[in-house]
DNA sequence: GCCGTTTAGGAACGATCGTTCTTGACTGGT
DNA sequence: ACCAGTCAAGAACGATCGTTCCTAAACGGC
């Protein structure tokens, strides 16, 4: 009963954290979110709380509908060369982990909650990674790496070249033919 | 003539590129550097005209004296492998990335400016790769990983896990003894 | 048809933002 | 000793921040 809500819920998440991975928290306002996802401030509010609750909401909805795919990509792979590769090709030229890199890079220092998502996303690459890797360690430097194409990817006007870059990468990765 | 300063100002510089870095630039407001680095506020906007003004002078104050002298060590490297690793050592536990992090996810994507000074800091970390890897590519791939690196280094809160998988990437990128 | 409930639509709140203004302290030159 | 010039100190500005309050609109149940 009562009113029915004029927003669809998931698809005001999605344009969020399409809005706090573009433009940082701090660099959306509320008035920016009413504007743009078509919702009102007194909805807003009732339904997450605050604009911190719809942060939040963005970034686990991403770390769901975006790492994971990336995840199971990986865990498809059969040895780390391919997973890598992988990895990228579900990315293909889009924003699998923007928000992740702008949460890790600008919340997560400052917002416990926020630093413990991102460690749980990230560790599930590195396991993802570790399982067909010859060193864990290797994993955590290759999740470090996904995360460091995809910053240069957003951040350089030629983003052809990040592919390009990866490809090398991945092709370092395999076994060399002696 | 006039009154003799109270404030060094590239310990200014230094001091805020140290809050940017650690607060990003919409997370340091003018009271906190007015409170945090012993000038006030005329005096800042005397010097650096607005914010921004002195943000793009800490910027730049680190490319040259934090990622120089990182492309200086990797000049002297014979290999890849070999520059990475002192790429690493360079930082040692350090903030040699920090701001051009913050500024390559934060700043860049909303500041043309910022972005072409990210844009030449991260160039030359290419260079000076590529000049000792097999494939131009590669190259672009490495410091992208460095940057992953320090990303996860300071979100992660066991800070030596990172040197572990910078010291296996290296490992890795070591032409493999048949 | 009225009631309880939920949402939409805005106006409004105090706090904080970046920036500017005003006043007084301190300097070198004459 | 006075003057011109620079800096320090802090109050104050309008704008914008996140948040709350109030009223009208749209539903299900009796």
């Amino acid at each position: 009963m009562g009113r029915p809500r004029g927003f669809d819920e998931i698809e005001v998440v999605r344009a969020a954290a399409a809005l706090f991975a573009d433009h940082a928290y701090d660099g959306v306002s509320i008035d920016d979110l009413v504007a743009r996802l078509g919702v009102h401030r007194n909805s807003l509010y009732k339904t997450f709380g605050s604009k911190r609750g719809l942060y939040m909401a963005a970034l686990r909805w991403h770390v769901e509908n975006r790492v994971r795919p990336l995840v199971a990509a990986i865990g498809g792979a059969d040895d780390v060369a391919e997973a890598v590769r992988r990895a990228l090709a579900v990315q293909e030229g889009g924003s699998g982990l923007d928000l992740l890199l702008m949460a890790a890079v600008e919340r997560a220092p400052v917002d416990p909650e926020v630093a413990a998502e991102v460690a749980a996303a990230l560790g599930a690459l590195d396991q993802a990674l570790a399982a067909r890797s010859p060193s864990p360690e290797l994993a955590g430097a290759l999740t470090s790496a996904l995360l460091g194409l995809r910053l240069r990817g957003r951040a350089s006007s030629t983003a052809g070249d990040c592919e390009h870059a990866a490809a090398a990468l991945a092709r370092r990765l395999d076994p060399h033919p002696c």
